[in-house]
DNA sequence: CGGCCTCTCCCCCGTCCGGCGGAGGCGGAT
DNA sequence: ATCCGCCTCCGCCGGACGGGGGAGAGGCCG
């Protein structure tokens, strides 16, 4: 039962010459057979839960629920999920990363050539311990706690403030800025006190976290 | 020219049995020719600059020179490397991090079965766009800056001091860390005079600052 | 033109911080 | 038994910091 012969895959894409596309390469082989296709994230998720496909070939970004969250309800509500793959036009695409952490076991750019995404397709069909383990998780993890979404006060912050909320989590002190800044201290002192007010935070160190915990350093 | 009908591979790993084995499975698939092997990182170098094969199945833990920076120097020294793949027994081996960094394109488990182990060759000899583009890259790094190897005085704080630094991290005064940890502030004085001695830091905001940057928070 | 924001700088003041030197107790190592 | 490291505290001092005001100059936008 784990090894069917033929690997049942559905799509999941908006666009309607994707989904064709697809289907035009992945029938081409005997051993895939596209049973369904979806159009949007909620479609995917009952048409799926319906046919119980063996691969899912998601789109990030769709209308209704997006490929994250359906991504999560299939899994969540299935006992033997499909092996989810991503498929992305753009490899830095910070919705992949989203994507991988809710359970997907891979990601696929669009621009792949047939040949690739066949193999890739037969590949998650069966395999448990290649590419994609519980280490994949893991990073997607950590970008995510790399790279939070970047909390309000960032947006109110003039540029002069972000300044010297970066010389501050450098560790300078306000003399220091002064000078680097080439103003006076009262200035750097004003700015600093902007910084707070805005970050809702009581002394630099405090402020040196919260740019540390928003990622606002790097 | 990149698409060769045979893909010719090159296996390195100081395991005389594991090689056996991989050569067993490979050369089951006619499209598929081991070509040379290597007990060792510098032999593996010097194999692939000969052999000039499309794939390098790599161990990690080699004698000599292990393979991560088997897999750098292959990469700076060939015009047209090859795909190396490395090889590992555990998901989460931290080197297999550095070799996607050092610019291995994917990894393989040791566990994993014979038909996912020849779909993987056949995948990352061609596809230039799968499942470890420059993305990998990217979220290899992140790990080596989210898990900095912890500097030396890491090690030299004490329980007591690291409890500060601690709370130190979270933003709290000394007066405040004398109430929480029920000492007097006299004695958080000293042992944050102590953090920062140890740390080489000359106020709290840097000592914050160096844990972040050590990975001492989380 | 008249607000509104930003950037610049000034004052005072109380608090916190970090550097300095010292001290006592306690437990492990030699 | 002695030494050393750790934890606990003390006082003193100067400097840095943050809060509370205010104020002038320039730019942007309705």
């Amino acid at each position: 039962m784990t090894r069917p012969a033929t690997v049942r895959v559905v799509l999941a894409d908006d666009e309607r010459m994707v989904r064709t596309a697809l289907r035009a390469i992945l029938s081409a082989e005997p051993d895939l057979e596209v049973v369904g296709e979806a159009a949007t994230g909620a479609e995917a998720v009952s048409v799926v839960r319906e046919l119980r496909p063996d691969v899912v070939l998601m789109d990030v970004r769709m209308p209704e629920i997006d490929g994250i969250r359906a991504t999560e309800q299939i899994l969540a509500t299935l006992d033997e999920p499909p092996r989810i793959v991503v498929v992305t036009t753009f490899e830095n695409d910070s919705y992949v990363y989203d994507a991988l952490r809710a359970g997907a076991v891979g990601f696929l750019l669009k621009r792949a050539d047939a040949d690739a995404l066949v193999q890739a397709v037969r590949l998650v069909a069966r395999s448990d311990s290649l590419l994609f383990p519980a280490a994949v998780r893991t990073l997607a993890t950590e970008h995510a706690r790399a790279h939070p979404a970047p909390p309000a006060w960032v947006a109110k912050l003039t540029g002069r403030e972000r300044e010297v909320l970066r010389h501050m989590a450098d560790g300078q002190t306000n003399a220091e800025i002064a000078r680097r800044m080439e103003v006076g201290p009262a200035t750097v002192k004003s700015h600093v006190a902007a910084v707070l007010a805005k970050t809702g935070t009581r002394d630099r160190t405090q402020a040196v976290i919260a740019a540390y915990e928003a990622g606002f350093v790097n």
